[in-house]
Order: structure tokens, then sequence, then C-alpha cells
DNA sequence: CTCGCTTTTGCAAGCGTGTGCAAATGCTGC
DNA sequence: GCAGCATTTGCACACGCTTGCAAAAGCGAG
């Protein structure tokens, strides 16, 4: 098509009778314009409807002001929350986030890596899988910042936010027995993430320390209805469990609902459970799951300030968050 | 920081020993390169850690590659399931999506279309709120694509994709009195959105063609808890009903675990329920919750395609998309 | 070998910005 | 009015890429 599409600095410069460099100067905070061309400038723009082009901003400044979220199962109440507050955060410190999704094949998240080099994005925020080294190599060297959420821990250059996964499964453990509850298990997926299986080795070691065993159930990946599978597998047991830690609140839920539906067990005179993430339906009255509360913001903003950071962000860096412990009925006592 | 941090075309083209051209055409499908000095350039590229960057290609081509979804309320099941969809089609077009979250102000989608056409967006696509006038004609003005899904549907210039809400009011309703029910409600919320109005009005307008009043609860925001509190309204009555169509699941969900737990109200048997979108937990056995499936798959296939085309795009279309009914437990017979 | 044709290649202009540098302007105090 | 200074302004180059254009190279036929 023919027609004009974008108005340029130029164009604005024309029509209020200044250089283009007091366009420029007008969108560049800290430079220095005086009022009168300042306002000049203003009026122009607004008449022309003119917006900078950040692509050319960012082509010059070498900062595009783009930080792309990497993550599989968006629609995950968990992952969306994240999401949410990233985003949330992001935009306060005046960036923007580009979403990507790695829901399909296995290499994908390197993929994404390279799609957010590509746009020269300032940082990645890695929500899901683990990329190869030498592509997170190639991200550092580009002067690209890496944020992992929930993902391993012994990776050198980027900053490693998790949860006390570990300490939050002891303390779940003790409250089960706190409980008098005899027989403990661990209902988990197949997925085999970092987080999850921080989960259920800390729970089967405190359960260890308390002279407890533990019975682990996985299946499929992690959602609700690997939670009823998992119910299916442990309450058919000659010994059936009377306390489940679910790895995730969805599995919990799946779990939780299979009990009541399918086995007609009573929650939690029968059964205790516990989750992790608090998701919204955890407190769903039909739920009402005592569960630990992953600390979105908090994350959020730890991972944001850290990006808009401008000292020393080469240097790798672990932060490890508390997860409160959210108690409602899902088990006795309390 | 004065290292080189980036790795251009010009440095391959020395390392390959070719012109910078031959390396651009290299990367630009459908331009002339003999496979020869294609292969060294992809050598070099490789060995160097070169990655086209889409700043100055989009700055030449005036083509970004980069779709804005402008959207509040993230965190919510069915807009997290759409975002998944949209993220997913738009990859396997090529392009790339960037998130702009509208939960705070009101004047926030015109900001985010303003960050769109900064970034030189290929276009937007709004899932919240209704942007000014003045805004989007910037946007068409500026060659940017606009589609809105389930918003208002007298706009000109842009795609709008809606559900056949009225229509499937209808059919709600005639199920209600099949099931014999005596005494119609709508729960929905205050927000006034476009599609939630329509699906009122429209049962209200079926039901009146059957010979029935409908008795209509509202509250707060469209979500699980104003559920409940419709629930409290509508189930206090004198006349207390005896089937109830929530405007959306999560609405639903509130209404079914209020009338259960607070007023051990057996469903479907003293009271029928129905629900819109077909969220996951809608599937979940605590709820079996009959509804209408939003075809996210389809609406995000559909607004992508649109996109793509580079056809006529200047003409405003408006697609209308069809909403099945997912027979579940929550209506008697069936 | 030469001619005519197709394919490949290099040159250079241009996309819309930011910014260092030097010239110009404004202001203060004599 | 003028020197001395701080502030503002314009010029011009750079950023990394695409692409039209013309020159060069390849190729088959005579």
């Amino acid at each position: 098509m023919s027609q004009k599409l974008f108005v340029s600095a130029q164009e604005v410069a024309e029509k209020a009778g200044v250089s283009r460099s007091a366009v420029s100067r007008t969108f560049t905070s800290g430079a220095s314009v005086s009022p009168k061309t300042r306002q000049k400038v203003l009026d122009a723009a607004e008449a022309l409807g003119y917006h900078v082009n950040h692509l050319a901003r960012g082509l010059m400044r070498n900062e595009s002001g783009i930080v792309c979220l990497i993550v599989s199962e968006i629609g995950t109440p968990y992952r969306s929350s994240l999401i949410r507050a990233l985003t949330q955060q992001l935009q306060n410190s005046g960036k923007v986030a580009m979403l990507i999704n790695t829901d399909r094949s296995d290499g994908s998240v390197d993929l994404a890596l390279r799609q957010a080099i590509r746009y020269r994005a300032d940082a990645s925020i890695i929500l899901s899988g683990l990329p190869d080294k030498s592509i997170t190599d190639l991200c550092l060297k580009n002067g690209q910042r890496l944020v992992l959420i929930n993902r391993d821990d012994d990776r050198e250059g980027p900053l490693r936010i998790n949860l006390d996964d570990e300490e939050a499964a002891a303390r779940i453990a003790t409250a089960f027995v706190r409980a008098g509850c005899k027989r403990l298990a661990f209902a988990n997926s197949e997925a085999g993430t970092p987080s999850l299986m921080a989960r259920e080795r800390g729970f089967i070691a405190a359960a260890a320390t308390l002279g407890m065993d533990v019975v682990v159930g996985r299946y499929g990946h992690t959602g609700y209805e690997a939670g009823r599978i998992v119910a299916q597998q442990l309450l058919t047991l000659k010994e059936r469990p009377d306390a489940v830690f679910c790895a995730t609140d969805l599995l919990a839920c799946g779990f939780m609902d299979a009990a009541r539906h399918q086995f007609s067990m009573s929650i939690p005179d029968q059964i205790c459970v516990a989750g992790f993430d608090d998701i919204e339906q955890a407190s769903w009255s039909s739920y009402q799951l005592t569960t630990f509360a992953q600390p979105v913001d908090t994350i959020a903003r730890e991972a944001v300030s850290w990006l808009v950071e401008d000292g020393a962000a080469l240097e790798s860096r672990s932060v490890r968050l508390h997860a409160d412990l959210v108690w409602r009925t899902s088990i006795r006592g309390g």
C-alpha cells in the first residue's frame, strides 16, 4: 500500500519549527530542552499523532525494553497468576512483556530464547523447562539477563528464585503427625520438576525423622486428572493412607474429589490433605484446602527489581523465599 | 560497559568472506542466494552466534512481527486459556505476542494501545475493556489491525469475534423448562460487559417467550465470590428459584458452593444450574456443571488467520461463533 | 569463443532514532 | 555594551538491517 503509515520525528520537527534532535530530546528523559520548545514539540506531536518508535530507539540504545516470559501451561491457575504479577511489575518499571508459549516440543525453550535474542530482549524470565547451557551462555554473552523461577538451582550467571520446598514439606509432615495421622502419602506427577521433587524428598526425609514411612504415588503431568488417578492408586492400597501431601493444589483438588466422590471418604476425618501453591480454587468452599502460598507478588517484585537494577547483574544470585502455610479445614486441628 | 555485545551481519559477512547483503539475503526467505554462499554464511553465523536483529528488520520492513494482547484479569481460567490458544496460534504463524495487563486504571486499555503503537505492533487483540474511538482510529491509521473478542459489536474497522450469546441463553431456558423448572433466575456480575449483558437479555427474552419471569441477581465483578453473594441474594427470596443460569462458570461455581454448603441444597434435584465458558473447573467432579463451551481454539485461529492474511484487512468484519452446550449433571434430564 | 539469457552479488541508500560536539543563544554582573 | 558562563540547539554520524539497481558471473547454444 502506498499510503504514508507512521509519522516520524522529522515531520513533528517540521511542524513545530525545530530540529529533529529537539523532538528526540523532548521524548528522552533527562535531556536538555527548553520548556518553550518542549511544549511546541508536544503540541505538534499530539496534533500529528506521533509516537516514538521503540524499535528504532531500541536499536540505538541497545536496550529494547522487552522482557521475555517463557512459560508452558499458561492456562494453569498458578502459572497465570504468576504471569499476572510479572506483567504488572514489568509495566510498573517501564518494561513490556513478550509472552512465549512452550507447550509444544521439548526444545521449545531454546527456540523461545532464540526468539528473545532476535528481539534483543533485555531479559528473559523462565517459568518452565530448562534451557540448554549453550543457549543460556549465548544469552549472557549477548548481555541478556536471565531469571529462573522454581527451576534448577545450580546454574551459573542468572538470578534463581526458589521456594523453601523442603522446609515446607517438613512443616506439613509435623502438622500431619500432630493431627494424629499414622500413614503418610505423597501425591506427585511424573513431571520431575525440581520443585516438585524437592517437596517429595523433603516430605520423605521429614517423615523419616519422625519415624514414619511415606508411600508415594505419581502419575502423568501435574494437574487435576493426575490427582484423581493417584488417589485411585493410593486409596486402594491395603494400608490406606490417612494423610496425603499433594505436590500442587491441582493434584490436591483431583485427589480430594476422588476421595470424596469415588471412595466416599470424609475430609479431614478419614484423610487429611495438604497442597502447594494456594491457587484460587484452594479457598473455594468445596475444597478449603490447607496449602502453602506461593508468594507470587514477592517473586515478581524480586525478579523485576533485579532486572532493572543496573549494577552488578552478571554475578549469579540465588533467592530463597518462604512459603506461608495457609490453614483451612482439610487437616484436623490447626 | 565497553564490551562488544551483539554480533552483526557485518561481522558474519567478513568471516564468511561475502558481502553484508549476502548475509541479509540468507536470512530472508525468498531471496536470491546461491546454495554455496548460503552455506558459508550459515556456518559463519553459527560459529559467531549471530541472530537477525528483529528490531532493525522491523524498522526496515515496517512490520515488526509483534502482536499485542491487551487483557485484564489474566489469572482467570477462561482468560488464561484464551491467552494460551492465542500465543500458540501466533507462534505458529511466525508472530510473537506482547502481553499487556490492563488490571489497573480505567484508561489503561488506551495506554496499552499506545504501547502497541510505540513498538509498531502489526496488530492488537483486545480481550478486555473497550478503547477510545480516537485511539482505535490512530491504530487503524497507523496500519495496525485490531481484533475485539467478546467486546462491543458496533465498531468500525476491526475484526470482531463474538459468540451467539442470545441463542445460547434461549437454549438453556428451554432446557430448564424441559427439566420441569418453574422459577428461573439469572446470576450476573455488575461488570456490564457486552457478552454478559447479551446472555442476560437473551435469557429473559427466551423465558418471556415461554411465559416465564426471570429474577436477576447481580454483584461485584465476575468471579467466584460474586457467585456466592448472588446465591445468598437469590436463595433467600420468598419464591426460591429452582433454576439459575450463571453468566460465567466462575459465578456458577460460587453459586453452587453456596447453594450446597450454606443452603444445604442438592443439585440438580432442588435447583438446576448452568454456566458459560466451560472452564476446566466445570468438569471437576465437585461441580459437573452443564455449560456452554467457549471455542477458544476456533476463536484464536479465526483471529490469527485474519491477522496474517494480507488482502483486504481494512474492511471491518464480524464473526459470530457458536457455543456448544456441554451436558453434565447440574441440570436434571439431558 | 562469443552471444544472449538467467542467476547471483555488491554497492549504497534509507528506515527512525539517540547523542557527542561545536556553534548559538540567553543570562548575570560589571 | 561586554566578558564570562550555563543552557539550548543543530549538525551529522551511528545503530543493524532490507532492497532496488546495476555490474558480474554462470551457462547453454550456436
